[in-house]
Order: structure tokens, then C-alpha cells, then sequence
RNA sequence: CGCGGGGUAGAGCAGUGGUAGCUCGUCAGGCUCAUAACCUGAAGGCCGUUGGUUCGAAUCCAACCCCCGCCA
């Protein structure tokens, strides 16, 4: 990887129709924070963005449910989204929604230029149509009897019984839930994103090629699969009563208001939408951004800072979404493989087809897709309240301990299971028994000594052996999270406290200093080196804890000014210029025990978990 | 046969052809600086089942059984 590349941390955008449980920072969020912060003490110069999922109709629904307009739903969702990614810890770039103007100008802008190589097309089918409403029905508001196990409520997309997914047209006696008893279809008239025509171009793109050995194996065999099976054109319009993006000016399908561009091909496209928006803030540019409800209907293509800057002006996105020199990194669940490996790397290779060298668009580098984190066996569900909030979770467990648990049990490869039992046992067993404790034993020990180890004449380096130790697993570290191996990444550090726990004992440092202090601070000076050392490794996986070390020993904050390696600086100075610094601040336990109260609590949604005095 | 994931020590997982590993728990020692934490050692597995390929399979192939997820 080319040091000076510059970096795109692309997070899936989660819908604001709903709290974030914690299958979400499981799923993709702390992955995400882990590398963004990691490239960040790198001195990479990464931009890191997401959003909230705006339109479609899970929202359109809830909103319904909750007696609000769609909108105005969604702005309450996004800003308790944004809230959320604060309180745990996702630094993002920026943080925006799908229903800014500069979204709405980049979808349209991207819409044309498809349209304009001919990967999109026209056409029409015969689609549901309610004479009540006046207007074409969405797949789940048309209800009847499911074909497969004959549940009557059964919904055009979906058979909440079975589960089995289906199409209107498999129903049997559809109704609308608005009333119509007899449905009829008329001819609906929409674009299409011709996948068909892409097909070659990401078969060439993903033929044989040595940089996907990186990716995770069931990425891989998801995209693959979906290859083979052959790509079919796919409606990029539909039917939402004028809510989410509009079509660009000139492409409106006539006699047939309320069709919407699709939030598959719109809510992708906010990876480059949103960096597009970033830039634009910076440089102060007076262009409506950030708005809320703004569809855009009156907005020309032609007209975009898209095709002035691709006509010469150049703004700062384009060095992220246009270089040779960058990578992307995508972070999402398992259920969103299809749309980024194939569906959006189809759009930006149909994008990419003709396009002159310096106006590429940089294909995904890696896509981190983890599987899911399930309840004890059972699953997360907004619907049934079977649910750990995210919130929540943090506000009761403190983020150290959230993020411990999280992320040591990443479901990278495949789903894991949320036990209240695990959870406890991690926190206990693991993040204070090993590391936390190793923290305090040392820098306990050292403040109480620390006039003795200051006056001693002890003018001795770090010894070698623990030098190449935090080496070693600054290295190892480093490794795991540039491979996208997040989990094994918060082991090596584990397994660098265990290092020191052993140390520690084999030193008998508590013995030592009794009769030699000069020897006594020798020692000290090694576990110190570890002790700063970690706190450097911990930066990206459990930030609170790792600037309680550095607030408790006075440490400097860490630079993360784009240019400089400060893992590498932090490094060499972990193994080489430790000095007997001040305590600045008391020292003492850090993380709060847990306790499971007696009872069948597993599976509960509830916090059970109960803090230690 | 809708799609996908998985069945390896009590629990959670790693291991994709060559003497079965890690973390936690358990048991026995040690230590006492530390949030009864830490260190050492031990016990514990016929790697879902059956058949096949191979000098050799947890690892490849076939069939079967079971578990889980699919409004992230």
C-alpha cells in the first residue's frame, strides 16, 4: 500500500426509521472507527463518511405509524443516529442524510451521466394500482394470502409468517391496506439500470485479479455467486408520492408524478455524495447543503458543481473519489454485500467506461462485510422489541467495556451470539483481569514509589527483549487492521498485557526494590515502555481508556496532523525514551466489574448485567 | 434444495492435506504490586454422521442429520 494514498472509509447508512441496537457497532460501525482512527494516528489523510438513510419506505411506514410526515420522522431519527455514532466513538468526516440538495444534485448528476452511456433504459410493466389512492401501490402495502403457507396477512414484498419472500403478483385475493378489495394494474413506465449491459465490465473487473485475495471469503462467494447467476436489468425508479430523490429535469415520466429514483441506487451513491459535501463546506461555498426535505426537483444537471469541476475546477473531493492514489474501504453488514460489490461497482464501473484517466472513480478497495450479531440464538427485531440498544448498552457499561465486547467478538466470518453471560465474563475476565489490571498494578506500584525510581541513578534504556516485544505487536497490530482483521487485532494488544502481567510476576519488582532500587527502576522503565505502548495501540480500539492512561501520566495528546507517522513516533518512543515522568492524576481501577443477577436472564433484551461497587 | 452462515475440549472460537490450537471456565500449586486480580502446571476433544479420494483428512469429494440468520 503506497503511503501517501489517500483513504475513503465509506460506512453503510443506516435507515432512520428506528434506534441503532447493538448489532450495529458489531456489525460495521466499530470495524470502520477502529481503521479510521488507526490511518488517523498514521498521519493518513482519510475521510470518513455515512449518513442516515432517508427515504424509502421503512420510513415512509414508520412515519405513518407515528403520525408524522416522512420527513419530519426522519430528521428526528437522524439526529438521535448522529448522537449515537458520537457517543461511541465514530469520528466521521462528516455525518450527513440522504435528503440534502447536494445529495439529490450528485444522484441526478450521476443518473445522467449513466443514462448518457446508455446504462439506463426505459421501460414498462404492469404494476398495482389503487383507485382509492390514486396512485400505484408499493409491493408491502398490498396484503393476501401468502402461496407458501397460506397466512393471510401475508405482505407484497415479504410473509411475516414464513418468512419467505415474495412478489405482488404471488399473492393470492390481493387487497390494498388502503381499502380496495379488487386491484387492478396499469402500465407503469420506469427506468432501469441496465446490469445486463454493466455484466461484462465487472467480470473483467473481478476476473482472476490478485488484489480480491484480501477479501473476506464470504464476500468473495457472495459476489461471485450473484455474478454468475447473471444480471438482470433493475428498476432504478419507483413509486413514493414524490418522497426521496427526483428525477433530473427533463427525465420526469410523464403523467406519472410521485416516482422517485430508487433509495438502492440513490443511497449508494451517498459514499460520494456525501465527500462531494464535505468538500463544499470547507471551501465555504454557498451552496445549499445540509437541508432537510430539499427534492430537488428544480435542480439542472448541467448545472452542478459536478460538471464544473470535472470541466476544469478542481475541488477537493475529487482528490479522494478521483485519485489513483486512493483506496476505499467499505463497511456494512453481510445483508449489503450485493449492493456494493456488485450493484454500486457496476454503477461506478458503467461511470468509469470512456472515461479519461484522471475522471475514474476508485472502485472499492476492500469491502469489510461482517456477518450478524444475533440474541442469544434468537435475533434482533425492531418489530418485537427484541432488542439491546446501543445507547443504552453505552450509557450503562461505559464505552471501554461496550467496546471490549464488541469488538473482541466481532462476527467478521460468521454470526455470533450476544450472551449476557459472555459479556460479563469478557469484561471480568479479559479487559480488567488482564489488561486493566495490568494498567493499575503498574501504575499503581510506580506512583508510590516514584521519588524513589526519580532519585535513582538508574540511566539505563529499555531492555531489548521488551523493546522488540512492543515491536512486535505494534507490528502485529498493524497488520490485522490493515487486512480488515479487527477482532485479532484487540488480541495481539490483549496478549501484549498478558506479556506484561508476566513480566510484572517474573520481575518481582514489589521484591526488587527493597534492596536495589537501581535495578527496581530499571524494571519500572519496561513496564512503563508497555504502558505507553499501549496506550498507543488501544487509540483505535478503546479510545476512553487509552486517554485515561495518557491524562493519568501527563502524556501528550496524539498528533493526528495528515504527513507525520505518530504510531510509528509513539512506537520508538515506547521503546526507547522513557523518562520518570509525574503522575498527574490518581490512579485507580478503571473499569467497573460486572455481576450476573441469578435467574433465566440470557436471553434477555434487557440490561441484566449489573455494575460492581 | 428460496438465499446465506455454521456444526472442533464445559463456553466462545482458530486451524483448508502431514504429530489438534487459542481465550475463558475447571482443578492443583506459586505470588502478594494489583479490581480475590497476576504467574506456573494439569485435566478435558474418536474435529456432526456415513461413505469416498489419498501413503496420510478436522482440512478435498459425495450423501445425510442438526442448529442459526434473512425489516443490520
Amino acid at each position: 500500500m503506497k503511503e501517501n494514498k489517500k483513504i475513503i472509509i465509506a460506512v453503510a447508512w443506516p435507515y432512520a426509521n428506528g434506534d441503532l441496537h447493538v448489532g450495529h457497532p458489531a456489525g460495521y460501525l466499530l470495524p470502520a472507527s477502529v481503521m479510521n482512527e488507526y490511518f488517523r494516528v498514521r498521519g493518513r489523510d482519510v475521510v470518513m463518511i455515512s449518513g442516515s438513510d432517508m427515504h424509502g419506505t421503512p420510513v415512509a411506514v414508520r412515519a405513518m405509524k407515528e403520525g408524522l410526515k416522512p420527513y419530519e420522522y426522519a430528521k428526528k431519527q437522524h439526529q438521535r443516529h448522529a448522537e449515537t455514532m458520537q457517543q461511541i466513538g465514530l469520528n466521521y468526516s462528516l455525518y450527513t442524510t440522504t435528503a440534502t440538495t447536494t445529495h439529490a444534485k450528485v444522484v441526478q448528476w450521476l443518473f445522467t451521466k449513466l443514462e448518457g452511456k446508455g446504462y439506463i433504459t426505459k421501460a414498462d410493466s404492469e404494476n398495482f394500482w389503487s383507485e382509492k389512492e390514486h396512485k400505484f401501490l408499493l409491493d408491502r402495502y398490498i396484503e393476501g394470502t401468502c402461496p407458501h403457507c397460506g397466512f393471510t396477512k401475508a405482505r407484497g414484498d415479504q410473509c411475516d409468517n414464513c418468512g419467505k419472500t415474495l412478489t405482488p403478483d404471488e399473492l393470492i385475493d390481493p387487497v390494498s391496506i388502503f381499502g380496495d378489495k379488487e386491484l387492478k394494474k396499469r402500465k407503469s413506465t420506469n427506468y432501469y439500470l441496465d446490469l445486463a449491459k454493466i455484466q461484462p465490465l465487472l467480470e473483467k473487473h473481478y476476473e482472476g485479479k490478485v488484489n480480491f485475495t484480501n477479501w473476506r471469503n464470504h464476500v468473495r462467494s457472495t459476489t461471485k455467486a450473484w455474478i454468475d447467476e447473471g444480471l438482470e436489468p433493475r428498476a432504478i425508479t419507483r413509486d413514493m408520492d414524490g418522497y426521496g430523490v427526483q428525477l433530473p429535469l427533463g427525465y420526469e415520466i410523464e403523467g406519472q408524478e410521485g416516482k422517485v429514483i430508487y433509495v438502492w441506487f440513490e443511497a449508494v451513491t451517498g459514499y460520494l455524495s456525501a465527500v462531494v459535501e464535505k468538500s463544499l463546506r470547507e471551501k465555504g461555498e454557498d451552496f445549499e447543503s445540509g437541508e432537510f426535505g430539499i427534492t430537488a426537483s428544480d435542480i439542472v444537471a448541467e448545472d452542478d458543481v459536478l460538471e464544473s469541476a470535472i470541466n476544469g475546477q478542481s475541488f477537493v473531493w475529487q482528490e479522494y473519489w478521483n485519485s489513483e492514489d486512493s483506496n476505499s474501504y467499505y463497511f456494512m453488514g453481510k445483508d449489503n454485500i450485493p449492493f456494493h460489490a456488485v450493484i454500486w461497482t457496476a454503477m461506478l464501473l458503467g461511470l468509469n467506461d470512456g472515461a479519461e484517466s484522471g475522471n475514474k472513480f476508485v472502485l472499492p478497495t476492500n469491502i469489510f462485510a461482517n456477518q450478524y450479531l444475533n440474541l442469544s440464538g434468537g435475533k434482533f427485531s425492531k418489530s418485537t422489541g427484541n432488542v439491546i440498544d446501543t445507547r443504552e448498552f453505552w450509557e450503562k457499561y461505559g464505552d471501554t467495556s461496550a467496546r471490549y465486547y464488541l469488538i473482541s467478538r466481532l462476527p467478521e466470518n460468521k454470526d455470533y451470539d450476544f450472551t449476557w453471560e459472555e459479556f460479563v465474563s469478557a469484561t471480568n475476565n479479559e479487559l480488567i483481569a488482564n489488561l486493566a489490571n495490568f494498567i493499575n498494578r503498574t501504575l499503581t506500584f510506580y506512583s508510590k514509589n516514584i521519588e524513589a525510581f526519580q532519585n535513582s541513578d538508574s540511566k539505563e534504556n529499555i531492555s531489548n527483549e521488551v523493546a522488540e516485544k512492543i515491536q512486535r505487536s505494534s507490528d502485529k497490530v498493524k497488520e490485522h487492521i490493515e487486512l480488515g482483521e479487527f477482532s485479532d487485532g484487540m488480541k495481539e494488544i490483549m496478549e501484549l498485557a498478558s506479556f506484561g502481567n508476566k513480566y510484572f510476576n517474573d520481575s518481582e519488582i514489589w521484591a526488587v526494590i527493597k534492596t536495589d532500587v537501581n535495578k527496581a527502576a530499571k524494571i519500572q522503565k519496561d513496564l512503563l515502555g508497555i504502558i505507553i505502548a499501549l496506550r498507543l495501540l488501544l487509540t483505535p480500539y478503546l479510545p476512553k481508556l487509552s486517554a485515561e492512561i495518557a491524562e493519568m501520566l501527563g502524556l501528550d495528546e496524539l498528533d493526528l496532523a495528515v504527513g507525520e507517522d505518530n504510531w510509528k513516533v509513539g512506537i520508538e518512543k515506547a521503546k526507547n525514551s522513557i523518562e520518570f515522568m509525574s503522575v498527574t492524576k490518581e490512579v485507580k481501577p478503571l473499569i467497573r466489574k460486572l455481576v450476573m443477577p441469578d435467574g433465566d436472564t440470557q436471553t434477555s433484551s434487557n440490561l441484566v448485567a449489573e455494575l460492581v461497587e
